[in-house]
DNA sequence: CGTTATCTGTCATTATATTGACAGCTCTAG
DNA sequence: CTAGAGCTGTCAATATAATGACAGATAACG
């Protein structure tokens, strides 16, 4: 039986039977460090969850400038959008690093949709999530300066893939400043000097690529921006 | 019996059958010029369809800075989000001018979602499109400068609300350069500007508020921007 | 243990976009 | 026809962020 990573996708949210079914039908599949997943532009044919490693998902200009909308980790589930809607993948999806996938072929998710009502349900409330998250970042993007960005960015990282150390501080590891930048639409130095600020203001401490973060919240805090809602819903991702 | 504005709604892929089951339980509501429909931070306890009038959807920064994410008119459906996951309202929207509006209430609609699987299947839908959209958003705001992410929203505008005229050019109306700099995070004046310089290179023509598109493609090709994927899905909004 | 690749810090320069101010234009209402 | 409200055009001054260059630091590898 196949193990899910993590308690977070649509998947784990179906009663027990209809989830063997779709687990049933997923194959594993081995990408190496670097290794494309699927391109910008193609056919979308196969959906994923994530078993172990990381994967990242972008878009580029033909100058080369690159967004990097998220990152998915263990138990993180992706590229379905393709599979609902028939058009072509909006993102590139490459391995971060070596890493494993449970895959479920187009010809397989269609029948199960159409069987059962609860995963009709599922995807609508996974989509719902990745709207949220959308709009979030345009929010950011469109209304906030680089360093708010910044900290709204690491306040999501924390909340969805940091983890807790010994003081219960959040600790985001394995995203260098050019990464962090390439999420932002912004650049390596100038993520590297509000990091910089922000660690004089006291609110995180770097140790050379990890970001410890001891109260999430009074980072948010430090800039008030955007009006209402929540800030920064802790599990759009999964 | 109630009569749908336009073909692209989610509800007008419905069979017709379940169709006006949907429409059955719509209530015709009246708003004035400015008057809000719902506000950021609210719960969601209703969607909407336009019948005839303009709705915009945005959100702001405590600085006083909006970002509007769309204009919905006759046949947009919009206000579903928190309908579906039941979180807060993640914009707030205001009727642009005096505006009807077709109104659903949740508990309706979650009797419907509960009964018919291709009510699902079209929300589901519905929500690819959404999320499409705001990805173009994303990549816009984070990846292209001013002049570029100008040209996009003109072409997407242009396919949306676009009417076309005699000779086959493409006329968009009701926009003000205020309410563009809104869409696209800009300024006033930088809009004036850029429309300025595309007036200038042949592109578009502008009479007091209406801007004049003769060949969309022309337009979007003035600047190759993104690598790869549909630039400008035309039917995003419905 | 030393070499290499990658990541990070910093700075001056340049490009880009925002701000604020004001005059002119177009439409609408009376 | 006139007055007023709301758009639009333009410009200089300012703020913000991107660019390019290079030195220093850390981890990974043999």
């Amino acid at each position: 039986m196949k193990k899910i990573p993590s308690l977070h996708s649509w998947i784990s949210n179906l009663s027990p039977d209809i989830r063997e079914a779709v687990l049933q039908l997923m194959r594993h599949r081995h990408y190496e460090d670097g290794e494309a997943i699927y391109l910008l532009g193609e056919e979308g044919h196969e959906l994923y969850m994530v078993e172990s490693g990381r994967v990242r998902s972008c878009n580029y200009t033909l100058s080369g400038k690159e967004i990097q909308y998220a990152v998915w980790q263990a138990g993180d589930c992706f590229g379905e959008l393709s599979l609902i809607d028939g058009l072509a993948r909006v993102h590139s999806a490459y391995a971060l690093e070596p890493t494993d996938l449970l895959v479920l072929q187009k010809r397989d998710f269609e029948a199960l949709y159409a069987e059962f009502h609860e995963i009709a349900v599922q995807i609508n409330k996974l989509l719902s999530r990745r709207l949220r998250l959308a709009h979030t970042i345009v929010d950011d993007a469109t209304l906030l300066p680089t360093k708010e960005r910044l900290v709204r960015l690491l306040a999501r990282l924390g909340y969805s893939v940091g983890v807790a150390d010994e003081h219960g501080a959040t600790i985001i590891d394995g995203f260098t400043h050019e990464n962090l930048a390439r999420m932002l639409g912004s650049t390596r130095e100038g993520v590297g000097r509000e990091l910089k600020q922000l660690e004089e203001a006291g609110l995180l401490r770097r140790s050379y690529g990890k970001i410890i973060i001891s109260d999430i919240t009074a980072l948010i805090d430090s800039c008030d921006g955007l009006v209402g809602g929540e800030p920064i819903v802790p599990d759009y991702h999964h």
